[in-house]
DNA sequence: CGGCCGTAGTGGTCGGACCACTGGGCTGGC
DNA sequence: GCCAGCCCAGTGGTCCGACCACTACGGCCG
């Protein structure tokens, strides 16, 4: 509405262009895409060919721009893309460094899948997290450490002794994370993680536990749990897809009667 | 080094942090992070209460900016960061767009997580990928359809019918990804695609494909297809995690002699 | 010797100018 | 009347330069 007149038709063509003014010998310029893009996948390279190295510092965002040959600003954006991809980590008065590039950071963003996703892809994320958590769990059983399942226990316990469904959800995730944590596979824990956020589980359960899903729960996390504690892998994978295949199959008949 | 004096001491105070001037009645102003942040969640909150539908048209950088009260430059930073996870797209000329939230759109940033990975995190991914195509590989023995099972077919034969390792590869890459395809759950199948990117694959198979690895797995892929065929979950199940299983143990001893 | 403080350096933000591309409306030829 | 082509307003892409907010380090003072 309150667009002003922008009158940029007065363009005096100024000698701007020159940014790739020196010699470039390159059979093909690799003109593609933009600065930008071109920015990330350059960075992108030097990590996965190990001149740069986790936790290392880069240069500045102004050496790194003139090293690319590109301005401050799009070099800006490349640093926030790879920055919210869990590549990088910018500290405000320091510097920028790579991340630890460990499975929880460049996972991170796989729980902005499950914040977007409704209807029929909410059904497909529970079955790869069934998959996924049933395997997890079987591990578990096979490699649990007596001091993780005391851990382990913990949750159970304090999520049978409140009925504040807040701190059942909180205890409900710390007792799968656990879980994940003991089978061995950070990369697994990691995207079980995304497929366990906050606000996932939140929206499913605000209809779920309206039933008599508590009592349900409990009892199917009682279940887990004694089967890790007998080290049956076998048992325990059962019960950890019998859990989640629960709430699958609540929610696939969901789907029809919105 | 060639670093010149920046001479940026001579700062005339500039009234220029009136940002936040208008009343802000919020009892937490939400000052927390920087504005870029605070605009990607922004959106992304728009999108997930269904402010934004999939496909729709967003106002143009310039409106945005001024809606949040932030200057084009961040809300740039802002879109680049939501492009690069696959739910924005920019059209130069054209305009800002939701995409259409798919799995595929979502879980395209998977691929970076398998190209930066290395070492025992490269064994995790195996593992999650062999846990993940064989449940894959045997829905889709439940569910393929003769169409779908004949293109699974002629990459079949199409691998067996050259010796040119970058074709092989190609056509295994399509195997899988038809089969994934007629699991029937597009989310698994973009995740998979993502655990099989193709410099991923192809840093692998460097060196695996001087064993016998041909051979191997070409019978590997003959017995996955027979299972198909004959609609056989279970068989199929077996034969995919022993295909990518194989691979696992291969890399897996790998890391004791680099 | 230790804590305080100044300051250089770095990421964060802003505003504006200009470039490259798209799309729809206008124009002119057929 | 219709279609092709041109024109141009609008929009994302890029660049620049200034300034702000924060960190870290080192010298100064008690």
């Amino acid at each position: 509405m309150e667009q002003v007149s922008h009158a940029q038709s007065e363009q005096v063509f100024h000698a701007q262009s020159e940014q790739v003014s020196h010699a470039e010998k390159e059979p093909v310029p690799a003109q593609k895409g933009t600065v930008t893009q071109r920015a990330i996948e350059q960075i992108k390279a030097m990590i996965a060919e190990g001149l740069l190295e986790p936790g290392q510092r880069l240069p500045t965002e102004r050496d790194l721009a003139a090293q690319l040959g590109i301005s401050r600003s799009s070099m800006r954006e490349a640093i926030r893309a790879l920055t919210v991809l869990g590549v990088l980590e910018a500290r405000h008065g320091s510097g920028i460094y790579v991340t630890q590039l460990e499975a929880g950071d460049l996972l991170e963003t796989f729980g902005v899948v499950a914040d977007l996703s409704r209807g029929p892809r909410l059904v497909e994320l529970l079955e790869v997290r069934r998959v996924l958590e049933s395997t997890a769990t079987a591990l578990a059983a096979a490699r649990i450490t007596p001091e993780q399942l005391a851990v382990v226990e913990g949750h159970l316990t304090a999520m049978n002794a409140t009925d504040d469904p807040e701190e059942i959800l909180a205890h409900d995730l710390a007792f799968h994370r656990a879980i994940a944590a003991a089978a061995g596979n950070d990369t697994m824990a990691a995207i079980l993680e995304g497929l366990s956020s906050r606000t996932f589980r939140a929206r499913v359960w605000r209809g779920y536990q309206q039933e008599d899903a508590f009592a349900r729960t409990r009892r199917e996390h009682a279940r887990i749990h004694g089967a890790l504690a007998a080290r049956d892998p076998e048992a325990a994978r059962a019960a950890a897809a019998a859990h989640v295949g629960e709430v699958e199959q609540w929610l696939r008949g969901q789907l029809g009667s919105p």
